[in-house]
DNA sequence: GTCTATAGAAGGATAGAC
DNA sequence: GTCTATCCTTCTATAGAC
């Protein structure tokens, strides 16, 4: 009896994970220089021991692998609203206003979970700045894929998907700042024209109507 | 001889000017976080006596005074770079290539002098949060204006100036992080794009070829 | 692997002389 | 207005028992 797992129930979660889960979260608040390795700690929980046993090169360590694991969340949300097959026009208003509709029923914190720790770290620490660049680059992969697929050439498909990273990124800082959706509404409308001028130009297979 | 001023000489900057300089520089590189108050009075110089004379409320309110002067430098930038009869299109072309320039040329450092305080301090601190934004609008009214002078509809020009504002702070954030102009190169021809369609939808005076 | 205690530095703020 | 000394907190990291 001592050996067998009697009543499974739930696994509980490793501790590296609950640290870098905890991790994940706090930046989401405070972001790097505002979370407290204690704050994650107490967060994941996890004693000062486990977090130098998994991350012996403590805070910076950790927050690599926070990065990592955030870039991999949004990359599949992402993944999931440009479904294969979808309108691109539609599927692209449609990720401008989910991500409007989750950051104002946030009090406007869960815009881009990676822009604000992004920006405290890339100067000064190498590996988190590759990091977020690895997270960053997954995102635009997800969407240069999606795109050529509906027949937008290569080399646009990637322009343009740099373009709508550049339109929803600048539309969280404004629309957190502002507490507004209107930033978010605006860049959703100049995305969705640009994806349907890339449209329009694309090789025709069977050409538009007009 | 002794009230007279012989040899007037430079006239020393006030030591207020000088903590909120001293802070606007010190953000620049270490953000609201990352930037000790010891190193701001370092920097300024300044003793501690000055700084809490000056501004009672401390950090927060140095800061504050600090996002206002960042954000009134590049609301000149953003008003030299549209001047009034020039081509929109053009000028938004050289602005996009002359902030990839400055960025390039600052080992990446220069882009946005707020977004990375912005998004530091929104959601904690509401002064810091209203400062930023009375100069991201600040920003915005320039360029409104701008583009309503040259025909854009009121509405409209209000919406384009954000998506412009929007495609430049993402790209600032993408471009840091990749330490790559290639960002703002592809958000500069989207946002060329969008200004130049927008141009063509204006209600025509003289109206064009075709 | 887990835990506590503490070191050692840096953070913001304040007191009080001048 | 200026300056220094100092308080108290918080920070990251480490030591060493278990």
């Amino acid at each position: 009896m001592s050996r067998v797992k009697s009543e499974p129930g739930p696994v509980p979660r490793p501790t590296r994970d609950r640290l870098i889960t905890a991790t994940v979260e706090q930046f989401r608040l405070g972001g790097y220089h505002g979370t407290g390795i204690k704050s994650i700690l107490t967060a994941a929980p996890a004693p000062y021991g486990s977090l130098y046993h998994f991350f012996p090169g403590g805070k910076e360590e950790l927050a690599a692998a926070a990065i990592h694991t955030s870039g991999q969340a949004y990359r599949d949300l992402v993944d999931l609203s440009f479904p294969p097959g979808a309108d691109p026009v539609e599927a692209t208003r449609s990720f401008f206003d989910g991500a409007a509709e989750v950051l104002a029923g946030t009090d406007w914190i869960d815009g881009c979970p990676l822009a604000r720790v992004a920006l405290e770290t890339a100067q000064d620490s190498e590996p988190l700045r590759q990091a977020a660049l690895e997270a960053f680059e997954s995102w635009l992969d997800v969407l240069t894929v999606r795109l050529d697929e509906v027949g937008v050439s290569a080399e646009s498909a990637r322009v343009l998907a740099v373009q709508l990273f550049c339109l929803i990124e600048g539309a969280f800082l404004l629309a957190r700042v502002a507490r507004d959706r209107e930033a978010l509404s605006d860049a959703g409308d100049g995305a969705a024209e640009l994806v349907a001028a890339a449209l329009a130009a694309r090789p025709k297979k069977i050409s538009s109507s007009i």
